[in-house]
RNA sequence: GGGGUGGUAGUUAAGUUGGUUAUAACGCCGGCCUGUCACGCCGGAGGCCGCGGGUUCGAGUCCCGUCCACCCCGCCA
């Protein structure tokens, strides 16, 4: 017996043909006299009829089987005239089955291989290779294999070569905690896997290359979230004797080129350009307090630092010291330490107290002392609120003019360090956005807003550690325009980095990297890292750029974020065929497991753990 | 490291103020049915109520601890 068909691949035009399918039982419907498999293999769903008067053996077989038996069916398509299911993309036909074999049995699976089951995730990550039988899956797992087929086409026709990188590197301090293994040949030391391959990208640079990109796994040992694994993968890509525009220009065209093949969208209707829209840094945490803003939706923040300043607090006894920091010059304008900011649920979404309660829940769950709230009254007065009592009826007044607040609209307040009020408001504006209903819980729903958020700072200041701390990495090129901040003004560098964002995740980022030993050799002195510290953590590095390093200059995409979206699924465990669950371990295979202490021993590795 | 939600039959869930034999649906097993396609009808089996301890005459239910899964903060591009 031999495959001829894929079972979800017949159609009326296959009517009259003999053929042979391979696939597994995925429902079963005995009649008594005539028996109904589903055939499923991974083109879909067929229905076979078993009837004893065409066949008795393969009707036997077909008593015999339950569901997920393997089975192989020859028989004839016949058109289902009037019982046909609209529903399949097969129902206009059966196969009439005249012969049968049991491949193999099956025990009853945990659970029922559909697409709309709702069993826990921890039970199918059990059970995965069970889970991956579902057709929402395989068409999750195909349509990342179509997404990174267009793209080694796209690159390839764009002159780019897709070059290998080690996985087993020399541990560079600083970023994301890195996995260690022994080096059993060297006893004592460790390799670290990479967490991406940056400095290798830019030594391909140095060694000609001049147009590179790997679609490449990546590892970091930090905590799990819904679009962070231990082990992802990346788009790495690196360009030379390019600027940003550039390298936004080979990117967008990645994206408009596999939205249309894959999606079949046409992003050039929404884009006409062909180019994303860009916004800077400043203006993205200003109105939605984080860099990778959701701009499906308004619900933007109001920023009442100035405001507060101008009324010196207002009457309120919480905002006065800020008011007055600012007003002694403890605290620059220009680079402000804390803040106010205000959000507004407007009168239609009808909030009650309660609501407003739960709100407050959820923003002490990010780590926030309270959320000030107040309901607006007609004439502008303010209930339910404990700020009502002491402010001044001209800072109130101000407030609701800056935020637009009319009758029945709510005011969130959040005031206290900078960082601190744009996560929590960053996050509370997503909270609203969905329990408002003007973003889906997850999937696209059609809408995607594309984004360059650009010209971030350099640096960002460590409070905890008083010192100055790169925001990314040290190898990224400043401003020209910010050159003469870099000794006197660090906070006010701003460098060559992007990221591009597709509906609130960031889905790629990179930069224009630094070539110039002596603007590198600055960067380092606000870093506060000495030459022979530089040298021993990046001399290979250093010691290339000073060979003749071309200007360049990359990215990296997010490629199971990228999936995840393009896909529509809620997780990027839905574009993983073998996903870690949320502590990092394998749910079917047990890893991470004890090893035998020969095995450690053979390392000259000991464990301090129990 | 911190906060939250959950864990009851193979699966998904209900389980009241602590009180008799722990329910339901789907699945599974047996029987019947030649046009079903979420097939239907009849019958049946199936439980360490995550685990450990405590309170109580009595715990699925209350308390303490612990493990696992998920979501968020910290962390991380």
């Amino acid at each position: 017996m031999k495959r001829t068909h894929y079972a979800g691949t017949l159609r009326e035009e296959h009517i009259g043909q003999e053929v042979v399918l391979f696939g597994w039982v995925a429902s079963r419907r005995d009649q008594g006299g005539c028996i109904f498999i589903d055939l499923r293999d991974r083109e879909g769903i067929a229905q076979v009829m078993f009837d004893p008067t065409v066949d008795a053996a393969a009707f036997e077989a077909a008593d015999r089987s339950r569901r997920e038996w393997v089975l192989g069916i020859r028989g004839v398509v016949r058109d289902r005239g009037t019982m046909r299911n609209p529903r399949l993309p097969t129902g206009a036909i059966e196969i009439v089955a005249r012969e049968a074999v049991v491949f193999n049995k099956s025990e009853t699976p945990p659970f029922e291989i559909l697409d709309d089951i709702d069993t826990n995730e921890d039970k199918r990550l059990e059970f995965r290779y069970l889970d991956l039988r579902r057709p929402k899956l395989q068409k999750a797992l195909r349509a990342r294999h179509l997404l990174s087929q267009a793209t080694r086409n796209h690159m390839t026709d764009n002159g780019f070569l897709e070059v290998e990188t080690p996985f087993l590197v020399k541990y560079t301090p600083g970023g994301a905690r890195n996995f260690l293994v022994p080096a059993r040949l060297h006893p004592g030391k460790f390799y670290a896997l990479a967490e991406s391959p940056q400095l290798f990208k830019q030594l391909l640079m140095v060694g000609g290359y001049d147009r590179y990109f790997q679609i490449v796994r990546c590892f970091r040992d930090e905590d799990l979230r819904i679009d962070r694994q231990p082990e992802f993968t990346q788009l790495d890509v690196e360009m030379s004797f390019v600027n940003q525009d550039d390298i936004f220009t080979i990117i967008e065209g990645l994206i408009f080129k596999v939205w249309k093949e894959i999606a079949g969208i046409d992003l050039l209707a929404k884009y006409p350009s062909g180019t994303f829209p860009r916004m800077k840094y400043d203006e993205s945490m200003r109105r939605f307090g984080n860099d990778k803003p959701d701009v499906r939706f308004g619900l933007e923040h109001i920023d009442l630092t100035e405001l507060t300043i101008e009324h010196g607090g207002g009457g309120v006894p919480m905002l006065t010291p800020l008011a007055e920091k600012y007003k002694s010059g403890e605290f620059r304008r220009d680079l402000p330490p804390e803040i106010v900011k205000a959000l507004v649920v407007p009168a239609s979404a009808n909030f009650s107290r309660t609501e407003g309660d739960k709100l407050e829940a959820v923003v002490k769950g990010m780590g926030s002392k309270g959320l000030a709230r107040a309901k607006v009254g007609p004439s502008g007065e303010w209930t339910q609120s404990p700020l009502a009592k002491n402010i001044s009826n001209e800072f109130r007044d101000a407030v609701n003019a800056a935020c637009g607040a009319k009758d029945g609209d709510l005011i969130l307040l959040q005031f206290g360090t900078a960082s601190q009020v744009h996560m929590v408001m960053a996050n509370l504006r997503l909270h609203l956005g969905k329990k408002l209903g003007l973003i889906p819980e997850s999937g696209a729903a059609g809408n995607w807003e594309f984004l360059w958020v650009v010209e971030p700072p350099l640096f960002e200041y460590d409070d905890e550690g008083k010192r100055w701390a790169a925001a990314h990495h040290p190898f990224t090129r400043p401003h020209d325009a910010s050159l003469e901040f870099l000794e006197s003004d660090p906070g006010r560098v701003l460098c060559y980095r992007y990221d591009i964002v597709l509906n609130g995740f960031e889905i790629g980022g990179g930069s224009i990297r630094l070539h110039d030993p002596d603007v590198q050799a600055k960067v380092f002195g606000v870093l506060g890292i000495r030459d022979e510290d530089a040298r021993q953590k990046f001399g290979f590095l250093l010691d290339a750029l000073r060979f003749g390093a071309p200007p360049h200059g990359g990215i990296a995409l997010g490629w199971d974020r990228l999936s995840m979206l393009l896909t529509e699924t809620e997780a990027i465990r839905d574009v993983i065929a073998f996903p870690k669950t949320q502590k990092a371990s394998d749910a079917m295979t047990g890893a991470p497991d004890r090893v035998a202490p020969e095995q450690l021993a053979e390392l000259k590795v000991k464990t301090l753990a129990e």
